[in-house]
DNA sequence: ATAACATTTGCTATTTTAGCCAAATATTAT
DNA sequence: ATAATATTTGGCTAAAATAGCAAATGTTAT
């Protein structure tokens, strides 16, 4: 069977986004992104986790390339850098009726 | 701070199928069935791995919607239900340099 | 220099996931 | 009915992910 392979190294990539959006407090993280940069006590206060908590999670989303930080005085402030993320996301909320692309 | 934040359930949903998406195995399975539905079988060939082990993968899949299965004969036969999940594959493979929606 | 604040990192306990083997189930062939 | 084939499920173990606490780091204020 030849069926088609993707090469083993873009698969990890993804497999590596997909694992950074695969989790309930930093998906909601990337879309509180979406209306622009945020401090990580932001984060904090929203969720009501630990400091370290947070932290972790935004440098698993950093990591996987999805985010950005920069330092500003005491703050360290994220930003999107893939929004594409977000259009995923959109997507996947038309449940069960997602015709995105039409890839069919 | 009045950041935008989406239902649980929505984010429950999206968090279930980025998960299943969220492994090499499960994601080159994705793949294989853009060109149209694989058995069973077919995965186990191309991974050598335990049937088992595949039809776990699968059901992940399933559970969250991204394929559906059909038996027919002795055989179980698997097809791609949510396509959009390819353009997100495609989507993410232009690394760094993603546009895909300028959501900006 | 010291203190206060914001964030990250080291460590540990707990939970979740992955993968194999063996057993169970379902379908077709004999 | 029995055997052979294809797939799923239960039980188990090893590996990975999560979350908190405490300590470390870096920055601004005193």
């Amino acid at each position: 069977m030849n069926v088609k392979r993707t090469d083993e190294k873009i698969i990890r990539k993804q497999v590596e986004i997909f694992k950074a959006l695969a989790h309930p407090t930093r998906l909601q993280m990337v879309q509180m992104l979406s209306e622009g940069e945020l401090c990580v006590c932001v984060f904090q206060e929203a969720f009501g986790i630990d400091f370290s908590t947070v932290s972790r999670h935004l440098s698993v989303l950093r990591n996987a390339g999805i985010v950005s930080d920069e330092k500003r005085g005491k703050n360290v402030f994220y930003r999107l850098v893939r929004p594409c993320v977000l259009e995923m996301c959109a997507c996947l909320e038309n449940d069960g009726d997602c015709r995105c692309g039409n890839a069919e």
